[in-house]
DNA sequence: AGCACGCCGACT
DNA sequence: GTCGGCGTGCTC
């Protein structure tokens, strides 16, 4: 594989990304060469090193090899032209991530690709796509592949069906049919405002339907923030639109089976992409349509990597699939019960359109708030009596009930009343939960797990006992407190816990839930994950038991997390109108605190998101908070504390003088909260800014800075830093 | 980021 | 005597 060694001056530069971080030294993009010139977006693989590694052809208009040592671009080693190169719109978007978020060009674009094409071959991935090729012919998009070939060079699908053999949608409410034409109707991003069961999913799918069934080659991105939380949404898209081509993208796919719905996706033989944040990087060469699921949701901004918002991206995204065409050829739909504060606010500033649909589907009724004041309820009681008859009169007559808290394990600490120990974690600033299921003391936060010690390590008493508790002693004490009730076959009431550890085994989440559907179980306890997404038929009564912790966070976001959680809670109860009004039973959802005059719970009362956010937002503009400033974080991790927080201000000093400073603040480094995780010290420092021009322009110059405060003395041990724009909790 | 080269402590 | 720690340096 040697070159003639004049061979150079006949070939073409080319400039590649390949995935090298912002500080390495070298720039977005680096110079090879080949004997004829690549379209920007062609996959090649070339030598970095020794190493061998995927590159993206990238825009470099009027490239030369000036500059560089002759024979310094070495020429690319292979050209994975069996796949169309990437377009432009997704270049732009992976360009503009990487600025946004402060990574190097190479990182963004490259950590977009399904992982599995980083290590495969030319030939090996040709094969890959003659048998996807193959299974297409035989299978349902069969017709699409046909056409495909028809259409000749065009390396897309114009899959043209009629929606005949898919499933017949039902009839809209006139609250959906007025959303749907009002968004059809409007070039800006939409914001579906819509209560829980208000059929928000049959919006979304109906958007889809119409779009795709005119434009026979448009292609949709439907992102939900956990999918193996929303099965039924993803069933239904399926089962809809199975004749167009559905594939799903989530981390929960083996590679192969990602690398198949990214191919299919980027060839245009499926026409419909369901997935996670990840798939906001999805390549949809056709793509006309986002619908982002429950918008508000946290889990759409990466907390890995580059830290994006997929929702914000998604609005991005919708533009620049837009350019060049007509306006609004690319559309976004968010959808929530209870919009971010973000997306809320551009509503009122008219930036997004807001559609709403405060009804439910069938008429129910959203439930009845019940606030149980802890302070008169018995010492020490965990859940107040008259919650407890409640939940047992609904298991009499058949109801199901469904109890929120919102921490795993048994207790959250185990602690000695002689001397004060506490169940530390060793490598963490952080207690290790007690799980007395197989009697251990787990650290959430590192992994380490121990066994329970019989006597306490420092005195020997053996009066330990667990302090607070968790999922697993709520499931524990109610079948004690519900001993006595019968369920409607006379039997004993049956509890069933979903958490992170009742759910580890693959598809036992699915299982349990499918039982619960069954109606086996009378009562379901757990955490966060229950309150998401899922329509149980016969739940009349939901109960948040120790909700306070979100009233008074540190975290001014907390307030309106623990609105959206309860708010979505509650939404679980009384879906099925007729069976409700079958049993005559009041819908009702139980909040205990001991705080019960927060506003935050009259409003809860009336359901009246519009006011929560309207307060919330006049406290964050008198307090200049996003969305009226903008933020970034550094987060430094490092073997001592101090050397963590003396590379956030050393690099603060050196960044006095760059474009942008005056116009932000800079707060001085300080713990994080878990100020130690698996023994790495962390330390982060927070930058504020009422101009994001500026905070961005200061942040690209700033990592340089930030790079080389990591050779100074006092930043020795430094492990890594990381910049985090628009954090979510700081 | 990888992967090299390069200089100082506990093991066959 | 080597294996191996991670501290700097380079990669088109």
């Amino acid at each position: 594989m040697t070159e003639p060694a004049d061979s150079t001056e006949h070939l073409i530069p080319l400039a590649v990304v390949v995935t090298t971080p912002a500080y390495s030294g070298l720039g977005p993009a680096l110079t090879y060469v080949h004997d004829r010139a690549l379209e920007p977006g062609t996959l090649v693989r070339v030598p970095l090193g020794k190493r061998e590694l995927l590159g993206l052809v990238w825009d470099a208009p009027g490239l030369s090899l000036e500059g560089l040592e002759p024979g310094q671009a070495r020429p690319v080693l292979q050209v994975l032209d069996a796949i169309p190169p990437l377009n432009a719109a997704w270049r732009g978007l992976a360009s503009f991530a990487a600025r946004y978020y402060q990574r190097s060009l190479g990182e963004v674009a490259l950590a977009a690709l399904p992982p599995q094409l980083r290590d495969l071959q030319a030939e090996q991935l040709a094969r890959k796509l003659k048998r996807l090729a193959k299974a297409a012919d035989g299978g349902p998009k069969a017709q699409g592949r046909r056409m495909k070939e028809a259409a000749g060079a065009d390396n897309l699908a114009p899959a043209s069906l009629s929606l005949g053999d898919a499933t017949t949608a039902p009839a809209l409410s006139p609250e959906q049919a007025e959303s749907l034409q009002r968004f059809q109707q409007t070039d800006r991003p939409a914001l579906l405002f819509g209560t829980t069961g208000s059929g928000k999913t049959e919006v979304y799918l109906r958007a889809v339907q119409d779009l795709l069934g005119q434009d026979p080659q448009a292609q949709a991105l439907i992102m939900v923030p956990e999918i193996n939380l929303t099965p039924q949404l993803e069933a239904r898209f399926r089962e809809r639109f199975a004749c167009w081509g559905v594939v799903s993208l989530h981390s929960g796919l083996t590679p192969a089976q990602r690398l198949d719905s990214w191919l299919q996706a980027h060839q245009g033989q499926a026409r419909i992409v369901l997935g996670t944040r990840m798939a906001i990087f999805a390549s949809l060469p056709r793509l006309r349509l986002i619908v982002v699921d429950e918008e508000h949701d946290p889990s759409y901004k990466s907390q890995e990597g580059a830290r994006y918002s997929a929702r914000d991206l998604a609005i991005y995204r919708a533009q620049l699939e837009s350019r060049g065409q007509a306006p609004g050829h690319c559309r976004v739909l968010l959808g929530s019960a209870t919009p971010s504060l973000e997306s809320w606010r551009a509503a009122e500033t008219g930036r997004y359109l807001r559609l709403d649909m405060p009804q439910r589907i069938g008429g129910g009724a959203l439930p009845r708030l019940r606030l149980v004041n802890m302070n008169h309820q018995p010492r020490q009681c965990v859940i107040a009596p008259p919650l407890v008859e409640a939940i047992a009169e609904r298991a009499v007559r058949g109801e199901q009930s469904m109890i929120l808290l919102n921490r795993r394990g048994y207790a959250p600490v185990l602690a000695c009343h002689a001397c004060g120990w506490k169940s530390d974690c060793p490598h963490c600033s952080a207690h290790a939960v007690f799980h007395k299921i197989d009697r251990t003391l787990r650290c959430h936060h590192c992994g380490h797990s121990s066994r329970v010690p019989y006597a306490c390590p420092d005195c020997g008493n053996l009066d330990i006992a667990p302090v607070g508790r968790g999922t697993e002693q709520l499931e524990e004490q109610l079948a004690g407190l519900l001993a006595d009730a019968r369920r409607a076959d006379g039997g004993p009431i049956r509890v069933l816990r979903l958490d992170a550890d009742s759910t580890r085994a693959k598809g036992s989440l699915e299982q349990q839930l499918g039982q619960m559907h069954e109606g086996e179980f009378d009562l379901l306890v757990g955490t966060q994950m229950i309150a998401k997404g899922h329509d149980f038929r016969r739940i009349t009564l939901v109960a948040a038991v120790n909700p306070d912790g979100g009233l008074f966070a540190s975290d001014y976001r907390a307030p309106e997390r623990l609105f959206a959680l309860l708010l979505q809670a509650a939404g679980r109860a009384g879906r099925d109108a007729e069976f409700v009004a079958a049993q005559g039973t009041a819908v009702e959802l139980w909040v205990q605190t001991w705080y019960p005059e927060h506003p935050l719970f009259a409003a809860l009362a009336q359901q009246d998101y519009p006011a929560f956010a309207a307060q919330q937002l006049q406290e964050r503009e008198a307090a200049l908070m996003p969305p009226y400033s903008f933020q970034a974080l550094v987060r430094a991790e490092a073997r001592t504390q101090e050397a963590a927080q003396a590379l956030l201000n050393l690099a603060a000093q050196a960044g006095e003088p760059l474009p942008g400073r005056q116009h932000l603040t800079l707060y001085p480094a300080v713990p994080m909260a878990i100020q130690r995780v698996a023994n790495v010290e962390r330390a982060q420092m927070l930058i504020e800014s009422d101009s994001r021009p500026a905070l961005q322009a200061f942040l690209t110059a700033w990592q340089e800075q930030l790079h080389l405060a990591r050779s100074q003395p006092e930043a020795k041990g430094v492990l890594r830093w990381a910049i985090d724009v628009d954090p979510l909790a700081i």
